[in-house]
DNA sequence: CGAACGACCTGCAGGC
DNA sequence: TGCCTGCAGGTCGTTC
């Protein structure tokens, strides 16, 4: 599901609903996750009050008044809230319970996300590789200009790596690159300033657009209130290989770079 | 070192 | 109808 503008939904879904409360319990009914969920997990959290959820990278952050909960969606993770006990579905694997009875439900089909008690309010390892928010100051033409010299790995590969920018995985990569018209193959260290400058652009605007729309809804993404985003009826190029381009009528191409799928346009995104 | 690959897990679409 | 294969929004550890 989720990339920076799904998982930026979903937290500004819940945070009214979790904060300033306390939590009553969290029931595990599946552990097997991206890493296994411990029962420090309901033991160091249950009884603590919210006093914020926030976002970095596609990491949600619920801060306790002593430590945090860090939860990662994975692929096909979502999180919503229910005014009251409903029975488990399939995939459902933590409920959250709140004091007022409300609960914060995670279901995750494929169980490559996480939920992880941080006991401290210092960052999570996990978070300290991570290079700045796209949507931020930090991220700028001088930063990436720096990253991208000699760096011969695909602009695609690069735009996903999150020790360069965090949050952007495989439809807004392909996305962006659409928009600034460059070959998601080429090596990142021969792109121009200004094609940098554009990339830095286009993120920017496409993260904001699809944080407008709701995000991406493909066919499992919900908000924590049960809404798809929109942000799918204006996508360019990602799934549309074999279809005509909406610019210029030439047929969508795709490849796999690292593994990914990966949709262009031949003719408005030359190979640099 | 950097880049690619396999692994984790389930559901679904398409081919036969 | 049903079986099999391949593919899917992410990330990490291993391998080349």
């Amino acid at each position: 599901m989720p990339e920076l503008p799904e998982v930026e939904t979903t937290c500004r879904g819940i945070v009214e609903h979790l904060k300033a409360r306390q939590i009553k319990k969290i029931d595990v009914y599946e552990p097997r996750l991206r890493y296994p969920v411990t029962e420090n997990l309901s033991m160091a959290a249950e009884g603590q009050t919210i006093t914020g959820v926030s976002r970095r990278a596609k990491y949600i952050i619920i801060q306790l008044l002593k430590g945090q909960i860090l939860i990662h969606l994975g692929m096909s993770g979502h999180l919503k809230i229910l005014k009251h006990f409903l029975a488990k579905e399939k995939h459902a694997h933590i409920d959250l319970t709140l004091d007022n009875g409300k609960i914060l439900r995670y279901c995750d089909p494929r169980k490559f996300g996480l939920w992880l008690y941080h006991p401290d309010s210092s960052e999570h390892p996990l978070l300290k590789q991570l290079g700045p928010e796209p949507l931020s100051e930090q991220f700028h033409l001088a930063y990436l200009l720096s990253k991208a010299k000699n760096k011969k790995k695909p602009i695609k590969s690069f735009l996903m790596s999150n020790d360069i920018v965090v949050g952007i995985g495989n439809i807004y990569a392909t996305e962006i690159l659409f928009l600034a018209g460059i070959h998601p193959l080429s090596p990142a260290q021969n792109l121009s300033k200004q094609q940098l400058q554009i990339i830095i652009e286009k993120t920017k605007s496409v993260l904001n657009k699809a944080i407008a729309a709701g995000g991406t809804t493909l066919k499992d993404f919900f908000s924590s209130e049960g809404k798809p985003g929109y942000f799918a009826q204006s996508l360019w190029v990602y799934a549309r290989q074999d279809q005509a381009c909406l610019i210029c009528s030439t047929e969508i191409k795709s490849t796999k770079i690292a593994g990914r799928n990966s949709s262009y346009c031949p003719e408005c995104q030359p190979l640099f």
